[in-house]
DNA sequence: TGTACATCAGTGAACGCGCGTTCACTGATGTAC
DNA sequence: TGTACATCAGTGAACGCGCGTTCACTGATGTAC
């Protein structure tokens, strides 16, 4: 948790804050990291910002503004971890699916904050249209990656790439939210995440007739 | 959404409720329903149940505790429709496993306050051990069954039962929260999500051996 | 069968609280000339 | 370079609101005798 530009409550120097959008924002994900986002409030923001309450108003219209914001953000550095893990396939198409769940959760895990605003927040997705575009944008990477991989399979055999991607998203976002979420609530799990993400990957791959060798049960390779 | 028992806020008889607790509970996933989990408030439960902001105070030592009391009966309305389902595997395991997957989806499609409650209100495992003990027995179910389904294999090449179990519980929770959450952040897909999981555990099965056919693409057998 | 009484589910008024949002304002910034 | 002025980010006080929870209470129920 970083305060880029913000030199804290009593560091601020003047009158204008100087970066307050960027500290509120940074503030939201500190109070959702730390109850959820039902724990969120513009109030608290501002103060964690070090401003008054009505200082928000001058950059977010309302509290779901802020919040949308967020979201938005979270999909965006999304996108951006999943198409460096992608890499464009290179250097081979599989093991770079893998990394990309691998990315997946890897985001899941080190920005908590950044995902429960995004999958549980309710935002309508019509209200909020950079937030969808957002949104689709981080999925694309998936599904263009199921595209590139399914052209691999013969022409009758090839299953929808859309249903790849969509397999493979669901199965990653319910290991990210069944086992990944940093509250009390998670189940605990025998074995790390990353680990069963990666051997249920596989294994569907291995249906399809993508994933080369046979490693059956959770081994991941080296 | 019945309102068993209940006479209506006119229709009450007298100082007493009669069933204020059942009452409660069926407000609590009316208010789910309708806002989310976030959107739950104790005084406009015992509004909509037709008593005065104290009343619910006799019953639950807090909101949560009501939140809690939902949440499990969720667990064991699951339980119960899951095991329905598996129906011991009869007449025959692959095909008990799908319908439980179904089951699964099922009850998160119609009863999504519930799941909601379940999933999605951040209780603390630790402190509401009979909730999570009925969380407990429901993911049994799927674990008995991944276990049944496990023994079919030979020794050498048996994946571990609670793997599959987990996988297919990911699966099962990631479609049901990204695809049929009856709000408005829901995404469209482009087939029901019946056929989305049935289509993933059918391909997932075959990688194990398990299944016999080859329904390549998003075919579900008849 | 009748009555006294214990039990307890619900009342209604009250409390303190924090929130979201608005308003007229004021201090800082930077630009035109 | 200096000054007037437009712009606008932040102030602080205020508002109405609904919430969670408590309290002493009261009305209904059912049981002991």
């Amino acid at each position: 948790m970083s305060w880029s530009g913000h030199q804290g409550h009593a560091g601020r120097r003047g009158y204008h804050h100087g970066n307050l959008r960027e500290a509120l924002v940074e503030a939201a994900l500190a109070l959702i990291a730390e109850k959820g986002p039902a724990g969120f409030t513009i109030a608290e923001a501002a103060r964690l910002a070090g401003v008054s309450p009505a200082a928000p108003y001058r950059h977010f219209r309302d509290a779901e503004a802020l919040l949308a914001e967020v979201a938005q953000r979270g999909f965006e550095l999304l996108e951006s971890a999943l198409a460096a893990a992608w890499h464009d396939g290179r250097p081979e198409p599989v093991a770079a699916f893998e990394a990309l769940g691998r990315a997946y959760l890897g985001f899941a895990r080190s920005e908590p904050a950044h995902y429960a605003a995004m999958f549980e927040t309710r935002l309508a997705a019509d209200a909020w249209p950079p937030l969808a575009a957002a949104a689709d944008r981080a999925f694309g990477v998936l599904r263009g990656a199921a595209e590139r991989l399914a052209e691999v399979l013969p022409k009758e055999q090839r299953p929808p790439a859309l249903m790849i991607a969509l397999h493979v998203w669901a199965l990653s976002h319910g290991i990210a939210t069944l086992f990944c979420r940093p509250d009390r609530g998670r189940r605990p799990l025998p074995m790390p995440p990353e680990e069963l993400l990666e051997a249920g990957v596989l294994l569907y791959l291995q249906s399809l007739g993508l994933a080369g060798g046979t490693p059956r049960g959770h081994k991941s390779p080296p």
